[in-house]
Parts: structure tokens; C-alpha cells; sequence
DNA sequence: TTATATACATAAGAAAGTTGGGTATAAAAA
DNA sequence: TTTTTATACCCAACTTTCTTATGTATATAA
């Protein structure tokens, strides 16, 4: 991520998250889907994005598929059976974080009130 | 933080945000605040508490008044000058960090929508 | 008398980033 | 034609920020 010392922890869920909605990513898509979410805010580093892909393969979260396209290496993951248990774990773990963390900043914040 | 690896970094922007509405706390009482502000969900812990109020101090952000009560030394923290600047540059970066989280995982969401 | 609450602090280690490097192909710009 | 930019993967050194564990000290409740 640049500009951001926040969301160490939150690109886990990222991953995951996208994956469901996207059934089969490669690394460099998703750093490129999370820039045009943001408009150019967040921006995935390499160096933070591939680290946390093997991590999540290794933890058994993630499949790995490898395709040639156009003479260049891309390399496809899925999400696995508990992978896509996770994601409604870290989603409903980063929810409650954030709401926690608006009742902490926002006295005035009530949950579904804007 | 307990229970909650998530968003590194937001400490800071908690300790400054309740310095700001309260004028003066100490390090315990923070704790405190925040477990009852959060119902419990949010245990700052003491090992991620003082070295970051003891970094906040040391870059300008916050003094120190040392209290004696009841035979106990409570260390009050309160901000400078530069502090209650970085509060607000703290908010905003949160606020649009959590904005553009929303966006990557909640395609739904817009701003001021609940 | 022991556990809990109050109140401060430090230190080792883990986790998760940043920064900067490397490899390789293809297309666009200088 | 050479260099830059885009695509696409990777790793290693370092930094920041947290967890866990420990230590000191007083006061109160079990």
C-alpha cells in the first residue's frame, strides 16, 4: 500500500474478499482492481501484495492455477472451501472493528446513521 | 489492541481523537475509555499504550503533567499545539482510508448511505 | 492472604507492511 | 533505436506497530 500505515491487517480481507466477488484473480489484477476501486488512493504494493498471496496459499485459504497468456506468466488463484469460509469471518472482524473504532472517534455515531 | 490485528496504526489516531475531547487523560484512563466506549470489544493494551504515547510526546504531539492522587502517580497527557493539528490530519486520513476500504468491499456502498 | 484494580514501564518477539532490488516480455515514446 | 512504461512474477533488508510477558508499587475486595 502506499501512502497508508493503516490497513496492515485489512489486505487479507481485501484479498479474500475480492476473490469472492471475482471467483479467479491474478496478483497484478488485483493490485489494479483495488487502484480503480479507490480511485488511485490505495495502492497495493508488490512487495505487500505477493508475500500475503503465498501466505494465504500456504495457510490452504487459496488455489493457484497457471496460465500463458500472450507469452507471459500469469498465475490465477481461487478461493478454497475455507477460503471462502474466511471471508465472511474477516468481513464480519473488520465490520465490527470499524464500528467499534467510529464509536471510539464519533461520540455522535450511531450504527446506520450515515 | 486486543482480539484485533487489525488497522495498525489507528492507536495514535484514538489516543489523539480522546485527547482532544477530554483535554487531559492518563494512560489508564484511556484504556478504560476505550473498553467502555467499545463495550469491552477493544482492549488497548499497555504494551502498545505507553510506548505510543511515550513516541506521541517525543515528536512533539502531546505534554506530560505527573499528579500525585491518593499516593498513586498518574502521568496526564494533554496535546501541544502541533498535536491538535495532527488530530485533525489523523481524522481525515482514517475517515478516507475507511471510505476506501468500503469501496473495495462493498460495491454497494456510497458515501452518507448508512 | 491472595486476587483484583489502579497506575506506571520495558523488552523480546511476531506480523505485516515499505523500499528497493531482480527477471522477463511487449508496446509506446523519445 | 534506445529508453521508458506497462504487464507480470518474485525476494530480501528493514521498519513500524503490535502481542506477550514481565516488573514495580499502592489500595481494596474476596
Amino acid at each position: 500500500m502506499s501512502n497508508n500505515n493503516l490497513i496492515k491487517g485489512s489486505l487479507q480481507t481485501i484479498i479474500l474478499k475480492l476473490l469472492e466477488e471475482n471467483d479467479k484473480m491474478y496478483g497484478y489484477e488485483i493490485t489494479q482492481r483495488v487502484k480503480e476501486l479507490t480511485e488511485g488512493e490505495i495502492k497495493i504494493t508488490e512487495g505487500a501484495l505477493y508475500p500475503a498471496l503465498h501466505k494465504l496459499e500456504a495457510e490452504g485459504m487459496l488455489t493457484t492455477e497457471i496460465q500463458q497468456v500472450d507469452n507471459r506468466v500469469r498465475k490465477y488463484y481461487s478461493l478454497t472451501k475455507d477460503g471462502q469460509k474466511e471471508v465472511s469471518a474477516k468481513m464480519s472482524e473488520l465490520q465490527s472493528f470499524v464500528g467499534n473504532l467510529q464509536r471510539i472517534l464519533d461520540p455522535e455515531w450511531k450504527p446506520g446513521l450515515a
